[in-house]
DNA sequence: TTAGCATATCGATGTTTGTCGATATCGTTT
DNA sequence: AAACGATATCGACAAACATCGATATGCTAA
C-alpha cells in the first residue's frame, strides 16, 4: 500500500457536480457488468458494421438479406451477429413475410455514450 | 433479395448533418476494427470497474497497490486489465519509485462516445 | 400441396480471453 | 549486499466466442 504524499490538488468541488457517472463515482459491480454486456455487443467488428450499415440506411431499416453480401460472411453467422445486437437493444427487428426488417435503436448508443461522461 | 415496397419516408437530408459518422456512413472494415477494440477494452466488467475508480478519484490518480483489494481479484489479473486499458489509450502510468500511477484519459472515452453519434 | 427461398438454430471446431500460481524485474531499505 | 515489497510477465487451464456447414422453421408462390 503507498502512502501517498500530500499534493497540492485543484478540489473536485469546484466542478459543478451534476449526476453520478461513471467519472464521479466507482460503478457497483452490477452496474458494471450490465455495462459490459453492451460493450461485448459493440466489440466485433462484422457488429458495428452491420449497426452502422443498418443506422445509415436511407429508409431506416434494412432487410437481412441485404446484409449477407456486404459483410461477406455467412448467413448463419450474420444472423449471429444480428441477434447479438438485438439481444443487447441496438436493434430491432420485425419481420413481414419472409423478410426480416433490421432498425437501429439510438437511444440505445445514447444511453451507454451518457454512462461514459 | 427483397424488393422494398415504396414507402412515404422523411428525408434524411432534411436532417442537418454536419460529419460523418457511425450513423450517417457504414464503417469501414479498418474503422470497424479500430473501434472495436476500444470496446473490447471496454466489455469486461473488472475493466470498467478500475477505470471508474480511476477516474473518480479525488487526486485525479490511484496506485494499482490501491487496486488489488477493491477489485477483489488477484494481483497478476489486476495487472492484466490495466495493461489492456494503457494499450487501449483509456489510462495513462508513470512510475514513481515502486508504485505506478495510473490516471484516466477522458479525451479518449469522449472521442470513442462520439464516434458512437 | 409441393417447391423454393429467407431466416434461425444446432453442432463442431479453432481461437481468444479471464484467471491464477509461480516467477522475474526493479526500487527501496536496512 | 541482502531482504523485502510492488509490479509485470509467463505458463497453464477453463470458459466464452466467432465461424461455418447442415438442418430446421416458416412464409410464399406455383
Amino acid at each position: 500500500m503507498a502512502t501517498k504524499p500530500v499534493k497540492a490538488t485543484k478540489s473536485k468541488s469546484e466542478t459543478k457536480v451534476c449526476c453520478g457517472t461513471a467519472r464521479d463515482i466507482p460503478l457497483s459491480q452490477r452496474d458494471a457488468a450490465e455495462l459490459a454486456s453492451v460493450f461485448a455487443a459493440l466489440s466485433d467488428p462484422v457488429r458495428l458494421r452491420l449497426l452502422s450499415i443498418i443506422s445509415s440506411a436511407p429508409d431506416g431499416e434494412v432487410c437481412a438479406c441485404d446484409l449477407v453480401t456486404p459483410i461477406g460472411k455467412s448467413q448463419p453467422t450474420v444472423s449471429h451477429h444480428l441477434k447479438i445486437l438485438f439481444e443487447a437493444g441496438l436493434v430491432e427487428r420485425e419481420k413481414r413475410g419472409v423478410w426480416v426488417w433490421y432498425r437501429a435503436l439510438p437511444q440505445r448508443l445514447d444511453a451507454v455514450a451518457s454512462r461514459l461522461r
